[in-house]
DNA sequence: TTGACTACCTACTTATCAGTCAGTACCTTT
DNA sequence: AAAGGTACTGACTGATAAGTAGGTAGTCAA
């Protein structure tokens, strides 16, 4: 059941990944999809509603991922969401906090707090994981968990960016340079 | 000394890192310069040739940062260039390369290939860096050169998007970890 | 079978966008 | 003093943006 409103959803993810927000139009949405523009607007109205649905959409998945990911061990909890990002990088997109981080003051407050709460979690998550791991020695933590969770985050988010501009390469070694730094 | 054409560009840079590339027209240049839209058109006649005199104005700027701490221990420079973040945090923006990563897709080859030039520039610098201050015993090094300077390049970067979202207190953490790992 | 609801489409508006072009004021050089 | 370059302005264009109003076909429940 691929409704149009999901694939309005998902289409628009896509394109708020790969060219930014305000580089895509509804006529973006539209026009692949075979329907009108006011058949975006009446699923979602304005832009901002459109941008609403994005952030909500990566929430529901990661609430799915985490709980997918439940019972498994925290080293491999941790492998599971960095490969995540390795599937991120190899569509050519950028994760989700980068994209909204750059065109955060275009953003409205909804968004921002939408956005922010979806941030907390993954970050909560990520810390949480490696207390987890750290206390059944199965991870190496040489800071806080959550310093270590905010660097990890911000490896691997910041690394699908970088390898657009200076290749995949850079990607890997800075996966496998996490990794590294955990098990050490 | 400070021309139109170098007003313009100031500003252009501001406007790109605080709302995007595309979130930004050529009369929010003009109107805050008391200037017509004509004069920025004259100056810069695309809008890519203005994003790439951002490009070469933040290639021009770190090339002088690099022979202004050249004569400093290799730690210094690493904390030099951490605090140029700390700098761009407070004012809330972020840094360039983040910037033109999220709209990469919506840049020409040449404006890519001139990103690509600058950040491989930067991360040839903390590698060389970070290697200077590990053969005099001054860094800590965990795995190679290169890959630690990815992962402190991703990760102070990052930290600029990162605390828009969930606020500064994240950044100081983030550098802070970035310091402890290099100093052991 | 009528009335409400959903999911659209056609056709439109208003605003703004990047970009153009002819003209002009003011230097500087010859 | 004429010629040419620099740095603009005024007035415009064509394209595209987000968003809306009104109509319609199909579904479904009372």
């Amino acid at each position: 059941m691929s409704s149009t409103k999901e694939q309005i959803t998902l289409l628009a993810d896509e394109l708020m990944r790969s060219k930014g927000y305000n580089a895509f139009s509804y006529s973006d949405i539209s026009k692949p999809l075979g329907i009108k523009n006011a058949a975006v607007h009446y699923h979602f109205p304005t832009k901002p509603d459109l941008a609403l649905e994005i952030v909500k959409y990566h929430s529901d998945s990661f609430d799915r991922f985490t709980e997918r990911v439940e019972e498994k061990e925290a080293l491999s909890k941790i492998k599971f969401f960095l490969n995540f990002y390795t599937s991120i990088q190899l569509s050519g997109r950028i994760c989700v906090i980068g994209a909204f981080a750059t065109d955060w003051n275009a953003m409205n407050e909804e968004i921002q707090q939408a956005m922010s709460g979806f941030t907390s979690n993954v970050i909560e998550w990520i810390t949480s994981t490696l207390k987890e791991g750290h206390s059944n020695n199965t991870i190496h933590l040489s800071d806080s968990a959550e310093s270590e969770a905010l660097s990890i985050l911000t490896n691997i988010f910041a690394a699908t960016q970088l390898s657009r501009i200076t290749g995949s390469d850079h990607f890997a070694a800075i996966k496998q340079n996490i990794l590294t730094r955990i098990t050490h």
